[in-house]
DNA sequence: AGCACGCCGACT
DNA sequence: GTCGGCGTGCTC
């Protein structure tokens, strides 16, 4: 007799085991049982509940060895053939298992996870030999009747194995359900309800906090922990006390005031029209195609590809626009909705969940056609997809750090062509591997060389450091720059300082034992920040407090080297008493709406200077910005990695295009103590091309991207022999795997040796950089030799073409 | 991941 | 002899 039988891929198989099961529907879940649609189904000799996907659905002959489906989770499928087709390609390409590719297309609150759940044993005779404990729970259980192993945990503090002792005994039955997972991204924040605690009874560390709190004002509970160092428990303490209050916030408001509809046509300059018109050929042939917009600072690309999208939406076609991040969205929202009003939907992960899942149904139902957002708005169930915008596509965090480790650009391409449409690259440094394909023929091309409107590109002065600490300014801020932000502030006009770094110091050390202050876990110095007098570290969160005198030796006078924006924060207020600044890193933006809210009242010019981080250079249009200083402009910032010319080139060509983007002319400063750096002067001259061509030829010369792809190979444990023996093990089989089997794929290999940071949290890690073509043969070469034997504490990873190179 | 099977040493 | 530690192999 034939059955309905469906292909399943499980959630939490690893190697060669995610592949399809195939298991056999019962009569009643026949109509239910589609594919796209999530199952629970037994696995294994324990007949373990797991969750799965069926991605095929056919008729088998029945057989013993076949398993029944237990239930199925949807109602309607969650993937379409595209998606099903996308976690396929990211498992192939990006070393994922499928369910890691599933679980990053579905938006968080549509995940679920298998919970254990507990019932009494009707017949159970034992109740007299359990533990008091034991008959707590079991009473508990009873009462409750069918109740959650969270449920039970949080009521009566019991463990993991208490229950597994339970149902050991035979007490409680377990059985797992699939329940939505929530509550990941509301973030908890804490404020101060007693302003007046000076007098209460608090232990140091609660007054700290409570201290801290009444600073800050609202902070989210999270950021409190990662800042000070404390834990959960003095929170609670304090809550108890009635000293603070612990609530849920709205995680990210969209400014999303319907703005005044514009409906006046986009007005293109000749340069614009030009590239426009290309554009819209390709977006009209029907046929998959890549394009490159670049254009200096301030040239309108904006307006190139809002005219697009105008057409796209005529046509009915969906749309799909990404920016870099967060911080970007709103900027770019208020421009589409004041043009496309509720045709739009913003995705991205700052959002609370309800509001994600409330927009990717809008675009799932075609209520919105528009998707806007970061990196994972790639995955946006737009429908009829016609076009494709990759916003700054220079920007590392279109790249995933976290596995699936995906490029949002190669899942861009993947959609144009399953979509037959267009995807447009648009920035005004193009990653090298984007302009030599454009330049190539590979990817389309089309250039605005002049700004808009008439505006002019700043003039740009390079100030020596070195002749400041000749002259005795001891500061970190030269004559020159003081003296132009001077001249920016009696005019009435905004400037942005950029300085790479957070923190105060980044150095701490003792001049007199030579003591240097390291993080425990991380083989990093760890920096110095005065808003909260505590030493973190940039790598894992860990911090202290700041220590009096050296803990080695004694000595009372510590070296604070190495300046970071805490500290120009505070030399600039000295020199500026009247100036309104706002500072603009990681630690400044506890939480990431106080991100968008200093850059609104920035822009609303409710201050007059805005210091901060590389966050400053990226993509922000303030027209009366007319000054832009850099402090401490060095490549060396990225001098273990290939790519510390483009990366240098790129943030200060960026950050000065910041400036004078209304018309007036503006000026930037840029500091250094390498003057001779062609890097400056060719961001100086905004001179894209220049760069374009100096850094190929190294990058030829040396085999880099765009000559060749690269694949990192990374290993790390606690166990700093086991990680190394890892990688050893690893090279062994690629290069036995290339003598035979494989014996026409290239490679160069270089390691494996520590990472630049070789501890981490506490783990050691050792990483190997293969030089090769990224092709589905060398892949495979890739894929066997990483498959070494599993040892507990040792995890292996391979990230192709990584952002960060370990 | 988690369960069974099977081989070896330790203990009643 | 039997119990249990853990290395190995398999999961529709």
């Amino acid at each position: 007799m034939e059955l309905k039988t469906v292909s399943v891929v499980l959630d939490g198989a690893v190697g060669s085991y995610d592949k399809p099961y195939s298991y056999f529907v019962p009569k009643e879940l026949e109509s239910k049982a589609k594919k796209g649609s999530r199952v629970t189904v037994p696995f294994g000799n324990g007949n373990i509940k797991k969750q799965g996907l069926i991605i095929e659905e056919s008729k088998l002959e029945y057989c013993e060895k076949i398993k029944y489906i237990i239930d199925v989770n949807d109602n309607s499928p969650i993937l379409d053939e595209e998606m099903l087709s996308l976690c396929l390609f990211m498992k192939e390409r990006f070393f994922c298992t499928f369910f890691d590719a599933v679980n990053t297309i579905l938006p968080a609150g549509y995940k679920l996870r298998l919970e254990n759940f507990f019932a009494v044993n009707g017949e159970f005779i034992g109740y007299n030999c359990l533990s008091e404990k034991e008959k707590e729970i079991y009473d508990f259980v009873k009462k409750n009747d069918y109740v959650s192993q969270k449920k039970i945990k949080s009521a009566l503090l019991a463990t993991e194995e208490d229950l597994n002792e339970l149902v050991k005994k035979e007490a409680l039955f377990v059985s797992k359900e699939p329940i939505r997972r929530i509550g990941d991204k509301t973030a908890k924040y804490v404020r101060i309800t007693e302003e007046d605690f000076d007098s209460c009874k608090l232990t140091e560390r609660q007054r700290e906090i409570a201290e801290a709190v009444r600073n800050i004002g609202a902070v989210s509970v999270k950021e409190l922990v990662y800042f000070t160092g404390v834990t959960m428990s003095v929170i609670n303490a304090l809550e108890k006390k009635k000293i603070v209050e612990v609530f849920d916030k709205q995680v990210f408001r969209i400014p999303f005031k319907p703005k005044d509809r514009a409906d006046n046509e986009i007005i293109l300059n000749e340069e614009q029209q030009k590239a426009f018109s290309d554009l819209q050929k390709k977006y009209k042939s029907g046929k998959e195609s890549v394009s490159l917009i670049y254009g200096v600072t301030g040239s309108g690309k904006t307006n190139v590809y809002m005219k697009l999208c105008e057409n796209a939406v005529k046509d009915n076609k969906g749309v799909i626009v990404m920016v870099p991040e967060i911080a970007l969205t709103p900027q770019m929202i208020s421009l589409f909705s004041s043009r496309f009003g509720s045709k739009i939907a913003v995705l991205h992960s700052a959002m609370s969940l309800g509001q994600r899942m409330d927009e990717y149904s809008r675009l799932k139902n075609g209520t919105a056609t528009i998707a806007i957002g970061t990196r994972s708005a790639v995955f946006a169930p737009v429908k009829n997809l016609g076009l494709i915008i990759i916003d700054e596509e220079h920007e590392h965090t279109y790249k995933s750090e976290q596995s699936p480790r995906y490029n949002a650009k190669d899942i861009a391409k993947f959609r144009a062509n399953y979509n037959k449409c267009l995807l447009v690259l648009s920035s005004a440094t193009p990653s090298l591997e984007s302009y030599s394909y454009a330049l190539s023929g590979r990817y389309g091309l089309n250039e605005l060389n002049h700004r808009y409107n008439g505006a002019k590109l700043p003039d740009v002065t390079v100030v020596d450091m070195r002749n400041e600490i000749n002259a005795g300014n001891k500061s970190n801020i030269s004559r020159y720059l003081a003296q132009k932000t001077e001249e920016c502030l009696e005019n009435n006009k905004q400037a942005i300082i950029l300085l790479n770094r957070r923190g105060h110091n980044t150095h701490i050390s003792c001049p007199s034992c030579g003591y240097i202050a390291v993080c425990e876990n991380c083989s990093v110095s760890l920096t110095y920040h005065s808003a909260n007098k505590r030493l973190m570290c940039h790598y894992c969160g860990h911090s202290e407090p700041i220590f009096d005198k050296c803990p080695k030796c004694g000595n009372e006078y510590l070296s604070f080297g190495g300046v970071g924006t805490q500290k120009l924060e505070e030399e600039l207020k000295l020199l500026f008493p009247k100036a309104r600044i706002v500072r603009l890193d990681a630690d400044s933006t506890l939480s990431k709406d106080a991100f968008s809210e200093k850059l609104t009242a920035f822009s609303n010019k409710e201050y007059d200077i805005l210091i901060g981080t590389q966050m400053v250079a990226k993509g922000l249009d303030f027209p009366d910005v007319n000054l832009v200083g850099v402090v401490g402009a060095d490549r060396a910032f990225y001098s273990d990695d290939y790519r510390g010319f483009e990366r240098t080139f790129s943030l200060l060509t960026q950050v000065i295009g910041r400036a004078g983007r209304a018309g007036d002319q503006a000026e930037a400063v840029i500091q250094t103590l390498n003057t001779e750096d062609d890097v400056i002067t060719l961001a100086a001259n905004q001179d894209y091309k220049s760069f374009y061509n100096e850094e190929m030829l190294t990058r030829k010369l040396m085999i880099y991207p765009p000559f060749c792809d690269i694949c990192m190979v990374a290993s790390s444990s606690a166990d700093k022999t086991l990680a190394q023996e890892a990688a050893n093990e690893i090279l062994k089989n690629i290069k036995s795997n290339t003598e035979n089997e494989y014996s026409d794929v290239k490679l160069i290999i270089l390691g494996p040796m520590p990472a630049a940071v070789v501890k981490v949290n506490g783990k050691y890690r050792y990483r190997m950089i293969i030089k090769f073509k990224n092709s589905k043969q060398s892949r495979e070469l890739i894929r066997k030799s990483i498959n070494i034997k599993k040892k507990r504490d040792l995890s292996v990873f391979v990230d192709i073409n990584p952002e960060n190179i370990l």
